[in-house]
RNA sequence: GAGCCGUUAGCUCAGCCGGCAGAGCACCUGCCUUUUAAGCAGGGUGUCGCGCGUUCGAAUCGCGCACGGCUCACCA
């Protein structure tokens, strides 16, 4: 601890030091709170003019505000319920105890307030303080009350700060805790059990994506974490689970963006006996019931756009929907080489070495989802790029699953769950070919699943949807790390 | 992974055709008993991200590196 000390932390150890000589404990263990700030405001309620409440309150936060007048200062403090002016004077406290708090109490000090209530003459709901005492020295400053913290990096890396005095970030992870809440409340009233399945998984499985590799030292087995919790959700529902949901944490070891956190958390819900078309009913239903009981309403504002999440939503053919946004019909050209000269063709920037379903999804990411502004399930997607969902009936080219989209972000991904247990291993056996031929996320063969399917998988419609991406939605913000307490950064350098 | 932009006081930001490092808030000293971005008088507290180079002289110009942001690539 040999860091040199900036001028302001040398006055704040000095005010500690002079607190503790005065035999006051700076990090006491124990304080009094009766109310929290709101509770205090609501106390005022019904009173007129500057008559105070007989009732005492003793309320504590941080100080955020300190305007000294000489024998008299008005400050404010800050709890999780919202903030709440105090007014300190020689009269009420007396001389030491004031000039005390006036010389030695710091802003952002975590402080206790004694007193009864009143409005001052401006009409604000003050404590009267009858004693100030200290609960937590503060020994840094706080970022500037009037522009707060902007500097994304550190408001990333030191996110409490953030917090202590951007009051529109702290209301997006109330939003976010609301969002999740009404999630489980939706599912839970329609008979959905919520599960824990492993995040640490002797094979991944259920996306396609690049997985974290980690080592259990004792069984001395590779181990990844997940990438989808979808094979394990999809064996409870072999168990006899008919309805399950599990809220948690997915890990994808894949690039950064504004809508890419390597972890990131996700909603997956699977129901027996249902299809993708009850599937999409219920996720409009679902989407719709968040919003009115988070925002209070179907119409939000996300950048520029009006976006009206009332249902039902568009429906869209996959294939319909590329040959009007493209011209290019996906079923003309059934190999990757001759598509790829078709988007080639349009201007397309694509890889050449590219597989066919890897061409369909940039014509999807390029082309499609920039311009599905209202809420849309694109449907009916081609089969090499959905090994897991079940064809449907009549076609050996399409499977039944749909992805929803809302301003412009892909929201969920569901489909009716393949249950043939033949043509899941083909499935899984065409994936192994991808792999060996380079595709690092294609699916692994999963015998253990295959050998819970063969037991008979009743028919079932799954779901899974990026949590953090649904808030992005609901809270209009442009970056997933706006959404995300502590979003993943590289190491601070060694300065 | 590539391109562009950024990094100056605790915070928010100026300064950038090279010439003594600046403002507001915060902080320090003094005054002030109903203020609320309190006010008045005074005080600049700094490894100009890091390193190398050009130059009589670099926050400023050049190269490299680090971290961050945006765009692209990647991400069903």
């Amino acid at each position: 601890m040999s860091k040199r000390l900036t001028e302001q932390e040398e006055q704040r150890r000095l005010h500690m030091e002079q607190l503790r000589q005065a035999g006051i404990d700076p990090y006491p263990a124990r304080c009094t709170r009766t109310h929290t700030c709101a509770e205090a405001l609501q106390l005022l309620e019904g009173l007129d003019g500057e008559e105070a409440t007989a009732e005492i309150v003793h309320v504590a936060g941080r100080m955020m505000s300190k305007r000294v007048m000489g024998k008299a200062t008005f400050g404010h403090i800050q709890d999780g319920s919202g903030r709440l002016q105090f007014y300190a004077s020689v009269d009420n406290m007396g001389e030491e105890e004031y000039n005390r708090f006036r010389k030695l109490f710091d802003l952002g000090d975590i402080i206790g307030v004694a007193g009864p209530l009143f409005r001052t003459r401006t009409g604000e709901p003050t404590v009267r303080a009858q004693s100030i005492t200290m609960l937590a020295k503060s020994l840094r400053p706080l970022p500037e009350k009037w522009h707060g913290l902007k500097d994304v990096e550190l408001r990333y890396r030191q996110r409490y700060l953030d917090l202590i005095v951007n009051e529109d970030v702290r209301q997006v992870f109330i939003t976010r805790t609301r969002i999740v809440s009404a999630l489980r409340e939706f599912l839970d009233a329609r008979g959905f059990l919520e599960v824990e399945t492993p995040i640490l998984q002797p094979i991944y499985g259920g996306a396609a994506a690049r997985p974290f590799i980690t080592y259990h030292n004792e069984l001395e087995q590779q181990l990844y974490l997940r990438i989808s919790f979808e094979l394990y959700l999809k064996r409870l529902i072999v168990g006899g689970f008919d309805k399950v949901y599990e809220i948690g944490r997915d890990f994808r070891n894949e690039g950064i963006s504004f809508k890419h956190n390597p972890e990131f958390t996700q909603l997956e819900f699977y129901q027996a006996y249902a299809d993708y078309n009850d599937v999409m009913r219920l996720t409009e239903e679902m989407i719709a019931y968040v919003a009115q009981k988070v925002l209070g309403t179907l119409r939000i504002t996300y950048g520029e756009h009006e976006i009206d999440l009332t249902p039902p939503w568009r429906r869209r053919e996959l294939r319909q929907a590329i040959i009007e946004e493209t011209g290019i019909d996906i079923e003309a050209y059934p190999d990757a080489p001759s598509l790829y000269q078709a988007i080639r063709a349009i201007g397309g920037n694509v890889e050449p070495k590219a597989t066919r379903g890897k061409l369909i999804d940039a014509l999807i990411s390029n082309y499609l989802e920039p311009k599905l502004i209202q809420p849309t399930f694109l449907i009916d997607y081609p089969v090499e790029i959905s090994p897991l969902a079940k064809r449907k009936p009549g076609s050996d080219r399409l499977v039944e699953r749909f992805e929803g989209f809302i301003g412009g972000m892909e929201i969920c991904n569901a489909f009716t769950e393949l249950n043939d247990p033949d043509d899941q291993e083909q499935r899984f056996l065409e994936q192994g070919r991808a792999y060996d031929a380079g595709d690092e996320e294609a699916h692994r063969m999963d015998e253990d699943f295959l050998t819970a399917l063969s037991y008979g998988m009743p028919p079932t419609g799954g779901f899974g949807m990026g949590i953090d991406r649904l808030t992005m939605l609901l809270t209009n913000r442009d970056s997933i790390r706006e959404v995300i307490l502590f979003p993943h950064l590289r190491p601070r350098p060694a300065s």
